[in-house]
DNA sequence: AAGCTTATTCGCTATTTGGCGAAATATGTC
DNA sequence: GACATATTTCGCCAAATAGCGAATAAGCTT
């Protein structure tokens, strides 16, 4: 069958993800993500934000799919679900490189 | 010497990047020319938006370093740049699948 | 030059996002 | 149970984003 054109509203799910990706600081706490799990208060002092700016990011990243989270005692860690997407910078520097800023 | 903290400033240019990608119509459109090149109109009835819209977004797109285009006569024709863009959507897939819903 | 077509820029409004402090929740300690 | 620590949720305001129609620009055609 003629496979149907794609709409906008298609792609809906994947832009939730790069959304979620679209913050300077959510990029640092993915990279910091990729080297180990991180509990709240210590990402909080790396993006150097406020605890509830920190935990507000990190439940949008965490809705996309791309981390998740474990109570432990009284802290709660995050870790990365998808190393995938640490091929993204790679990717991204490419982007820019290639004129994005000239 | 011992690599300095990276601080969120320091991820702005990816998250241009991202942030140029995290909207479905514009997704649909670098979905599209990842087919080959298309002029401004093609795209407009793609996505179901007014022309205005559409020029906006790839304009941001091209901002981004994404996109080129390039004026043939009274037309202006937009080609994806980085194809290795494409690749985030399969990485993407995973993200979602991977519980991003459930 | 007048008129048509394609595309961009402008001005406006509605919606979303980002950040903070205050308040609420949960867990562990004394 | 009172108290301290870690985190999330809430309410607020400022800034950014998305969309549209009107206006502007540029290139054909006649």
């Amino acid at each position: 069958m003629p496979k149907p054109p794609l709409k906008p509203a298609d792609f809906k799910p994947q832009a939730q993800v790069f959304k979620a990706l679209a913050h300077p600081g959510r990029l640092l706490m993915v990279d910091e993500l990729s080297r180990g799990e991180r509990c709240v208060c210590e990402l909080a002092e790396m993006v150097g934000s406020e605890m509830p700016t920190v935990s507000r990011h990190l439940s949008i990243l965490k809705n996309a799919g791309i981390v998740d989270d474990e109570k432990r005692g009284t802290q709660v860690f995050y870790r990365l679900m998808t190393p995938c997407v640490m091929k993204f910078f790679q990717c991204v520097g490419d982007v820019k490189s290639n004129g994005g800023n000239r």
